[in-house]
DNA sequence: CGATTGGTTCTGATTTAACCGAACTAATCG
DNA sequence: CGATTAGTTCGGTTAAATCAGAACCAATCG
């Protein structure tokens, strides 16, 4: 039972750090230590305790520990009397993902209007032949569904932000 | 006024190639040909074009040429007495990138359901100690918003779709 | 003080992707 | 047939990222 509970644990960390490496671009150990924090909860975990159980070398762990804990996306504590640090994800690392995607959906709105007006311009200067060269529909259902995304995931940021105020 | 459409035209390729490069992972020119593809129109663009516009070698645009057009993502046409081929991005370029999309929130979403079983699980073994190690809240939010973002791209896809039948 | 703990920093080694050049092929033209 | 056009394939170079090992440092313990 608190055997399957560690293994099942294990696959976790390997699913949700590949996850991590993909979405956000980030180094295979780094995108581990944060998917060990997630999987860690409260209680925190060490610099050894990272080093054993993820199977890297200090040097690795302790250069993606900084870089993690400049870009804020982890924090630490430390116990009377217990030298250790004991890491654990910063709360806002969520919302700063939050906040990347938001800037994501809004950039690609600014690119796909762009577009539009430069393929609208071209369409102009051409339709002389008869032909046009573009389609347009395809941008303004696509600027849409970013106003829908963008939406729903301001939603999400709302919820989260009031519960920490809570 | 045409010499102004066609620095706007370059710049948008290069803003459009980032953004395609890194949305869909993909190597520097072969996001830069299909950014050019996109602007490009019907028409289509040569190899030459190509090799010229985007100041890549004959050996690289070949090599992405015929990976882009085996994952489908662009198509070519010849005209009559004519050697040479016009590649234009395939018309389910789209629909592929959206399916892309709609299975990497499905995934998300299934791994965020394991997590928050694992979660729940580590918590009840636990409660003896008083505190919980996890929070689950923030797993449900995140759901409802996978959900509202899921579909609003099938809703997306819907349009595509009948567009394209029509 | 000497030893241990907890961690950092620096210097490679390894890996991998991306790209290019050059030699090559295959079809068409004159 | 020889030359040109259109494109492919192969081998090698370069650049960047990631990681590990070893030496190092700084604080605490006995």
């Amino acid at each position: 039972m608190d055997q399957s509970l560690a293994s099942t644990k294990n696959e976790l960390i390997e699913k949700l750090g590949v996850l991590i490496e993909s979405k956000e671009q980030m180094a295979s150990v780094a995108a581990r230590i944060l998917a060990y924090l997630i999987l860690n909860g409260k209680k925190g975990a060490t610099f050894e305790q990272l080093v054993t159980d993820l199977c890297a070398s200090k040097s690795t762990i302790s250069t993606h520990l900084t870089h993690l804990h400049s870009a804020k996306r982890i924090n630490y504590h430390t116990k009377l009397g217990d030298r250790k640090k004991y890491y654990v994800i910063s709360p806002d690392s969520i919302i700063q993902s939050i906040d990347e995607m938001i800037e994501g959906w809004n950039h690609q709105k600014r690119i796909h209007i762009e577009i539009m007006a430069y393929k609208d311009a071209c369409n102009c200067n051409r339709n002389n032949d008869g032909v046009s060269d573009f389609d347009l529909e395809f941008h303004k259902d696509y600027l849409v569904f970013i106003e829908e995304a963008s939406t729903a995931i301001l939603k999400l940021k709302e919820k989260l932000n009031a519960r920490i105020k809570s």
